[in-house]
RNA sequence: GGGUGCUUAGCUCAGCUGGUUCAGAGCACCUGCCUUACAAGCAGGGGGUCAUUGGUUCGAAUCCGAUAGCGCCCACCA
């Protein structure tokens, strides 16, 4: 006989079994005759490391990997990391400035040997992590988005989708990051509503011959103390009005008639400017006087297009003030708009200010900067015929979202989509394979796209004119594109699906089966995936996705690092084991909505963890002897069995739904309730007492199936417990052993034993209630005819001598009902009347009040005339078991009294 | 501003097409137990007018409308 410790140490085996894992291949997957089952991951960022949100996403992955792998087919999950253009170019930008280096200061080239250090220093330090948590992932093929493979496959997509006319570029008004310098597409930019002012200020009417007009009737003149008329325009952004070039009215504004044609002066920049007339301005906005900065805004743009206006760019890349600006050259914008108010007041051009409340956009990568709309030619993809194909696969459910509000969602967009922004103003990154060639006129521009130089050379000799270009006078575009751009074709390039289409990996895998990721990349990744997808491997490349929720703090809180309530998942790991904070992950992870994690749950998680082990150590320490099975433990076989195939199937039910938390929760209960509780209490032999061979050979057959139940939420310990079951030869693993198909539950049995477990329970409140010691044997009398085919179990597990039917039960005894039979326990003369009393006459008065519910329903003959025959029989029985047991009720009652 | 979802025990959630003895689970809580598998445990127990309000129906947590609160997505009104 073993001795093992009366608690489970994770430390001591996750290690152990992880690298046994990975030195016998078992992650490890290549195209067969099974069925493929594949996910693959979604790259956290190469240089990130292990925060909640991936503990969730990836212990997702890998209880659906492991539970596909159970189940027979090739399982495959592919790792990943992503190069996180923004992300990780802001991070080595930061750690240069630490060095005294700007970028600046240094050539593209020079900035990428940086970045490729910083990657190589950081990068897969988060796939070590992963390893921690059990990811069964097959390593041999870990790929980034800007190795090799999938970096031809991207250009390669670039250039067809140029030349399928999809790509363009264009001079476009376009979200800008300052701090990033760089454009971004609309999907990263968040708005904020944020409290900020509204300036009104004055601007004069020029050249006024102040005539003493009064205007028409509803016009609205300001004249200042000294009778000068001015306009009021109401803005947000005093520091633009360096930009303006004009100042528009709506031509129906009444207010405003005395303003048309009119010339006015800009404060303080004291530009002259004219009034045009535009339907778009709002009548009843402020004073109904708009100033129009065509560079600094969207709306303003279109107006200064129409209406033929100069734009005046006032801001460098940064959002400092340009020198395209007369003043505040050099200044921030942030200072300047603080600065300028300060100057309006002083000079009497503020009239007032009032409090407003507007949404603001920020950058998604720079969540402290404010974006900026700026004009700029930047690449574009037109995502027209993107959404066409991509919206009615998920339309229809050939694709699945999971929850299924996500396709709302995905429609609306689909439907309002904008042409994607897919140039970035960085170098790290895939850099645009496009070549400018020389042109006389600046703002002239000629350009070929090509996979590589040679290619963009011989393009650029077929332009007339260029035949003689040298590949020294090509300019390869400076720009980056976005890093969705390569996450988009992932699914295909970690197959090398772009670069040698209908190979035989690609053929084998796509579709992959299952995306699991967050809901807020569901326009980033999600649907460009879907859309690349179509377009480049002709079909889906996922079947279902599954989005799980936002991991929230037990408050409901995000989790933040000002907050400090975000916990490492290492330090968790390292606490309660990875089974265990893969098990409080999944405790509080209902799909679809958000996780409000709390370290009880790991807790929660270690504890099952720690019942398993002792349930372990209790069957592997019993000795076995050539003896009889028990009545009791025949029948308890028998009744587990049931209890498997029906959960089994449950289980695998809620698996097809992706509802895993409840999934656990199933096989939790099973473990604990059914097999702990009451399979085990059952079986076990007295103490120090040899067990038969039958239920032995039976119990460890059971615990072989509970753990392999259980391995997808929890692989170590049951690896390690799987390891000692049975005897197993090198290189065998749990990942591998198959999920048993159940069989048609014995329900026969099943209801058998739930009344057997309510008459049990009653006799131990009984028990509880008149504190009988638990070694005492009792006597339990059931009136009336008592038959049960598992008596047996019921004497054992009450602690009984034996059941009697009896007509009648003895007055002095503790009694209880199950179903509509009474049971009383014998309590030889030392109970409590008026105790028991008030015990039945509640029970009394309770079914009294159902008698009458049911009798008032069966009163009503529309109830009688219309309800289904099976209802309204369900209800006579429901009335005749009622009476029945008020009888008996009102039997005892009057016997206790006597 | 436009959509959309949610509101069931102290907490987190189940409850599918309205009818299985007047709503279930886990955790938390209360009581009693250190009973040789496990106190990271065992046994027992309490706790909900299913947000509010109209309606449909013989019958509503479940269907429809309104209200309130919370959340999410989208959006260039200064």
């Amino acid at each position: 006989m073993i001795t093992l410790a009366t608690k489970y140490d994770p430390k001591a085996v996750e290690s152990k079994w992880y690298e046994y894992w990975e030195s016998h291949g078992l992650f490890k997957s290549v195209p067969d005759g099974r069925e493929p089952y594949c996910i693959v991951i979604p790259p956290p960022n190469v240089t990130g490391v292990l925060h909640m949100g991936h503990m969730l996403n990836n212990t997702i992955q890998d209880i659906l990997i492991r539970h596909a792998r159970m189940q027979g087919k090739n399982a495959l999950w592919v790792p990943g990391t992503d190069h996180a253009s923004i992300a990780t170019e802001a991070k080595v930008v930061n750690r240069l400035a630490e060095q005294g280096i700007t970028k600046r200061d240094l050539t593209r080239e020079q900035f990428l040997e940086h970045a490729w250090a910083w990657t190589h220093e950081h990068g897969g330090i988060i796939l070590k992590q992963l390893r921690k948590l059990g990811a069964s992932c097959d390593w041999s093929r870990t790929a980034f988005t800007m190795d090799e493979v999938r970096s031809e496959s991207v250009l390669k997509v670039f250039v067809d989708l140029y030349e399928k006319g999809y790509i363009y570029r264009a001079l476009r008004m376009v979200h800008w990051d300052p701090k990033a310098q760089t454009a971004l597409s609309d999907a990263e930019v968040e708005h904020k509503d944020e409290k900020s002012k509204l300036y009104y200020l004055r601007y004069y009417v020029a050249d006024d011959d102040m005539t003493g007009e009064t205007g028409a009737e509803g016009e609205v003149v300001r004249r200042d103390a000294q009778g000068r008329r001015y306009a009021l325009v109401a803005t947000t952004r005093p520091e633009t009005i360096m930009g303006d070039t004009a100042m528009c009215i709506n031509p129906k504004d009444p207010k405003n008639q005395w303003l048309r044609g009119k010339k006015v002066i800009v404060p303080l920049v004291n530009r002259v400017i004219p009034v045009i007339e535009d339907r778009y301005v709002d009548i009843e906005f402020g004073t109904g006087c708009l100033k129009v900065t065509p560079a600094h805004d969207p709306n303003d743009y279109m107006l200064g297009k129409t209406h033929n206006l100069e734009t005046i760019d006032i801001f460098n890349p940064d959002a400092t003030i340009s020198a395209a600006s007369p003043l505040y050259v050099g200044m921030d914008r942030v200072e300047c708009r603080k600065q300028i108010s300060q100057d309006l007041e002083a000079a009497g051009l503020m009239e007032k200010v009032e409090d407003y409340e507007n949404k603001v956009g920020y950058s998604q990568r720079n969540p402290d900067t404010v974006v900026e709309p700026r004009l700029s030619k930047q690449w574009f993809l037109n995502m027209k015929h993107f959404a066409e194909i991509a919206l009615p696969p998920v339309m229809n459910d050939e694709l699945k979202f999971f929850p299924s509000k996500y396709k709302n969602i995905y429609k609306v967009w689909m439907e309002g989509i904008q042409d994607w922004c897919i140039s970035r103003q960085l170098w790290w990154g895939h850099r645009i394979p496009a070549y400018y060639l020389p042109t006389a006129n600046e703002d002239e521009e000629v350009y070929v796209v090509a996979l590589t130089e040679a290619e963009a050379l011989e393009k650029a000799r077929k332009i007339p004119g260029y035949e003689n270009i040298q590949a020294a006078d090509l300019r390869h575009d400076e720009n980056a594109l976005d890093t969705w751009f390569s996450s988009w074709l992932w699914p295909i390039s970690l197959f090398d699906g772009i670069n040698h289409p209908g190979n035989d990996e690609i053929k084998y895998y796509y579709p992959t089966s299952d995306l699991v990721t967050a809901p807020d990349i569901i326009f980033f990744w999600v649907a460009r995936m879907i859309m690349a997808g179509y377009e480049y491997a002709g079909d889906m490349p996922f079947r279902n996705v599954y989005f799980t929720g936002l991991v929230r703090d037990s408050l409901g809180r995000k989790m933040s690092k000002q907050l400090g309530n975000s916990p490492d998942p290492l330090k968790l790991i390292d606490k309660f084991g990875a089974d265990g904070v893969r098990m409080g992950m999944m405790l509080c992870a209902p799909a679809g909505n958000d996780i409000l994690f709390d370290e009880a749950l790991c807790e929660q998680g270690r504890n099952f963890n720690n019942k398993i082990w002792n349930a372990f150590r209790l069957v592997k320490g019993w000795e076995v002897a050539d003896i009889a099975q028990p009545e009791h433990s025949r029948l308890a076989v028998q009744w587990f069995h049931a209890v498997l195939d029906k959960t089994i199937a449950e289980v695998e039910d809620l698996y097809s739904k992706f509802r895993l938390n409840e999934a656990l929760m199933a096989v939790y209960r099973l473990f604990w309730e059914e097999f702990s509780a009451w399979y085990l209490e059952i079986v076990k032999p007295a103490y120090q007492q040899p067990i038969d061979g039958k239920t032995m050979e039976a119990t460890l057959y059971f615990f072989d199936i509970l753990l392999r139940l259980l391995h997808p939420f929890m692989p170590f310990i049951t690896e390690e417990l799987w390891q000692h079951i049975a005897e197993r030869n090198d290189g065998e693993s749990i990942m591998q052993a198959r999920l048993p198909k159940p069989g048609d539950p014995d329900t026969a049995m099943l209801a058998a034993m739930a009344q057997a477990k309510e008459i049990i329970s009653g006799v131990r409140n009984v028990r509880s209630v008149k504190n009988l010691p638990p070694r005492d044997l009792l006597c339990l009398q059931a009136v009336g005819e008592f038959d049960s085919p598992v008596a047996s179990i019921i004497i054992k597990l009450a602690g009984l001598e034996n059941i009697i039917a009896v007509a009648e039960k003895d007055a002095a005894s503790a009694a209880f009902m199950v179903g509509t039979q009474e049971f009383a326990v014998p309590l030889a003369g030392n109970i409590d009347v008026e105790q028991e009393l008030a015990k039945l006459e509640a029970d009394l008065k309770h079914a009294q009040g159902f008698l009458a519910g049911v009798e008032k329903k069966l009163a009503n003959e529309r109830f009688v005339a219309n309800a289904p025959e099976a209802v309204v029989a369900l209800e006579r029985k429901k009335q005749v078991d009622a009476q029945s047991k008020i009888a008996t009720l009102t039997a005892a009652i009057a016997a206790l009294r006597k």
